[in-house]
DNA sequence: AGTCAAGGCCAA
DNA sequence: TTGGCCTTGACT
């Protein structure tokens, strides 16, 4: 049993959770238009050598730590939990992959034409230990995750290959391209906290992160079994309470007059509440001509469709076939998976990527609370992220407390906070850039290469004075008040934090998270300092066992 | 010849 | 009825 496997199997609340549906709005037909000329493309990508050529560094967490390094062995990369009852996956079956008594039952469902009736609401919970007893509500799950009822021959014929061969063959390479993405954020993250080969005591969040199967799209057939058998897909979906809303930013590659090529800014002005430079009459497109090509660069880092999407997809998957969820346990797994977001995005960036892990590591120790509280504002203003949330099950979902990392509280601090930005008329590369400098925090104790991080600090300052001064002229001193406004942040995020640390050690919070790991990293003695790898290791294991 | 997703078998 | 293991056969 692998280590995914193994941790995932504590809680049947992760196993149910990670690939059992996709927000009813998802966007499917866009999540994978890629025409079949593509796949090998694709495959390439999947298959590309992790930088060092190795495909892990000791203490990297691995969901199949002694094979990853094995490009060709993709059952052992793909590590899955059945969608349908979250026991472990034997393979593609019937369109997605399954567990092998999923796999059986449904084919016996459908070859037998069998017929089931729900004694209850028609909305058992299914999980391994469930899954016997209610075939009806099970059938129902399998339908609703997209396993295909025309990929159960009628013609009994056995062996041979069916029409979804190709789709298995994408999704199969996307699962590795991702993992090897998750892979390389893990490593930049635990490298410095592993020693001697040690790895973390704590699953990947990863385990419960919803991962897409490409061809899980629900879809009526033709072929139903019996319509006395569990309802159609379009019918479950009328059942269900309407998602959220899809992301406010729908139209990223629409260029703002501000921007000086198509792509330099592709943030929509239309929906903020700040002004953009496109929406006020100071930013010309002269003056734009004049913003550095760094912070159009910064600019293009940023991905908040994706963020949007991550967001409600694990808001979806979390509270799906559940009646009830335990908001704050929801939250830190939505923050969990920001600051997985928040790594990979820092890891990629220029200043940031060329500095050891160690340093990598303490920057990011101390920035990501700051860094998870302004994207929350950057998501309000530039987005237009609603305060709150309708969840799959029906709950509510306090998307404004998310940003205050679950201290309600704090709200009005946020609002004032976001007043004050607006009055700036901050926008995004004004964003951007405020995060490359609460990342950059050449203050950090313990930086080995503290030149290099100063470096970037001052150089993303003096891009951000020019930029403020060029596009926003009559705004007095926008550059001093933006970078009054980050000890703010910092209150915040502080405040934040020690709340959910707090709540973490009343047992409140889902431990063996990242997000629980970086909390203990503030706040052990040497601050996150490396000065005893060894003893910090041991009392992190200690902590989290 | 190897792979792997179909269907089949059969003990529990 | 379930679910783990076996057999089959198109595809690579």
């Amino acid at each position: 049993m692998s280590v995914t496997q193994s941790l995932a199997a504590s809680t049947s609340q992760a196993k149910s959770d990670i690939v059992t549906s996709v927000p009813l709005d998802y966007d499917m037909s866009s999540a994978d238009p890629k025409p079949p000329e593509t796949i090998e493309i694709d495959l390439k990508i999947a298959y590309v050598d992790p930088p060092n050529g190795t495909g892990g560094e000791p203490g990297a967490y691995l969901p199949s730590a002694g094979t990853v390094c094995d490009q060709t062995d993709t059952k052992d990369v793909i590590e899955e939990l059945c969608p349908v009852c979250g026991d472990k996956v034997s393979g593609y079956h019937y369109g997605l992959l399954t567990c092998e008594s999923c796999k059986g039952f449904f084919k016996r469902t459908v070859q037998n034409k069998k017929v089931y009736t729900c004694v209850a609401e028609r909305a058992c919970h299914i999980d391994k230990t469930q899954r016997k007893r209610c075939p009806f509500c099970r059938f129902q799950k399998c339908l609703d995750v997209g396993m295909k009822l025309e990929a159960v021959r009628a013609d009994r014929m056995r062996g041979g290959r069916n029409k979804f061969g190709p789709m298995y063959k994408r999704d199969r390479a996307r699962k590795l391209q991702m993992m090897r993405q998750r892979q390389i954020a893990v490593q930049t993250l635990r490298g410095s906290l592993s020693d001697g080969g040690l790895v973390l005591g704590f699953s990947s969040p990863y385990a419960s992160v919803p991962v897409k199967q490409e061809i899980q799209i629900p879809q009526v057939s033709s072929l139903t079994s019996s319509p006395e058998s569990s309802p159609g897909p379009a019918l479950l979906a009328a059942q269900q309470p309407q998602p959220p809303p899809p992301p406010a930013h729908d139209k990223w590659e629409a260029p703002s007059p501000h921007s000086a090529s198509p792509d330099a800014f592709a943030f929509d002005g239309s929906a903020t509440t700040a002004a953009t430079p496109s929406s006020t009459a100071e930013a010309t497109s002269t003056e734009t001509l004049r913003v550095s090509p760094m912070i159009r660069e910064f600019v293009q880092t940023i991905d908040d469709r994706e963020w949007q999407n991550s967001l409600f997809g694990l808001l979806q998957s979390q509270t799906y076939n559940q009646c009830e969820v335990d908001l704050f346990e929801l939250m830190c797994k939505v923050l969990d998976q920001n600051l997985f977001s928040q790594v990979d995005w820092a890891r990629n960036t220029v200043f940031f990527k060329y500095l050891k892990v160690d340093d990598q590591m303490k920057l990011l120790q101390h920035s990501w609370s700051d860094m998870l509280v302004l994207d929350h504002l950057h998501q309000r203003m530039h987005n237009g992220l609603p305060d709150e949330t309708t969840l799959h099950n029906g709950q509510k979902f306090d998307l404004l407390c998310l940003g205050l990392l679950g201290v309600p509280s704090l709200a009005e601090h946020f609002n004032e906070l976001q007043n004050k930005l607006a009055e700036l008329k901050f926008d995004v590369p004004d964003y951007i850039c405020v995060k490359f400098l609460l990342l950059l925090n050449p203050e950090v104790r313990g930086i080995v290469n503290v030149k290099c991080v100063r470096d970037g600090y001052q150089t993303v300052q003096a891009a951000l004075l020019d930029y403020t001064l060029t596009c926003y002229p009559t705004i007095q001193d926008k550059f001093g008040k933006l970078v009054m406004v980050v000890p703010e942040i910092h209150a915040l995020a502080a405040r934040g934090e020690d709340h959910l640390y707090q709540r973490h050690c009343a047992g409140q919070a889902p431990t063996q998270t990242l997000l629980m790991e970086m909390l203990h990293a503030k706040r052990k003695p040497n601050g996150g300092e490396m000065v005893n790898r060894s003893a910090e290791h041991t009392s992190t294991l200690d902590r989290l066992s």
